[in-house]
DNA sequence: CGTTACGTTTACGTTAACGTCAGCTTTGCT
DNA sequence: AGCAAAGCTGACGTTAACGTAAACGTAACG
């Protein structure tokens, strides 16, 4: 059971990343390698990261409001100083997605009737071809 | 019933967005006011492609990716041409938006299963307070 | 008729999130 | 020992999506 920790390139793979991306996460202080001499392993706590940071992505937030979030998933019983901050950043967090999937099935909807309309159009193409030939 | 248009003040108060906003959508050609003279005038169309566009980007959609998007939403039946692509555009934009659902439910439940960890600390907290005092 | 308010164009500046390239180590073969 | 592969550290380049400032037009108001 060694395998706690993969190197960059076991990263890129499972992730569909960059180095770049990696070393460049690191440098904002969203992920936390340990050093092999120079060279970076990354622990199942990095990956547990890269994870949410790359959903965070696909959901439009910024690199900045991901690393705050990530305290609230990594913290742990020895650093309750901030936890009520972190809960009440955590909070409006949890209102927002809830905006935003509501607004998203909205969205859903209005592009399912327009497709509908779409589809329409596209039957009526269809017939009127088919009368010519 | 004149008041079919609105310049660019109006707009922008509308929809909390900078004058340099409509003017550079109008330049990526997502929004198309007609001209007074010089001025700008947005009408319905262009106040209901704001509409989309503002929630595009919500959603973490490129200028570009809505841009393409808003040729459904704005397709008379004077202009089949490019319909059916359109079409096809619109189902793989559905099948994100629907994935991206599915992602956003999970992201909000692990959430709320960190909030309450973060409650638990909290109470926890209180108590030891509670007990010097 | 001057100036104030609102709008315009043109163009350079800015920030986030990396891409890319050069030059230097370290490690793994042979 | 030699050498290529993998990794590292700067450092400069790039793209998207605007911000900001300069210089100009014009319409109404006192």
């Amino acid at each position: 059971m060694k395998l706690e920790t993969m190197n960059i390139r076991e990263m890129c793979a499972e992730f569909y990343v960059t180095p770049r991306t990696l070393r460049f996460y690191e440098a904002k202080e969203l992920l936390f390698p340990v050093r092999e001499g120079q060279r970076r392993l990354f622990t199942k706590r990095d990956r547990a990261r890269l994870k949410l940071i790359l959903r965070g992505k696909r959901f439009g937030f910024s690199l900045e409001e991901i690393r705050q979030l990530l305290d609230l998933y990594h913290m742990d019983d020895s650093q309750h100083t901030q936890l009520s901050k972190t809960y009440e950043f955590a909070k409006r967090h949890l209102d927002t997605m809830e905006a935003q999937k509501a607004e998203l099935e909205e969205a859903i909807t209005e592009l399912k009737e327009q497709m509908a309309w779409g589809a329409d159009r596209l039957n009526e193409l269809a017939k009127d071809t088919d009368a010519v030939a």
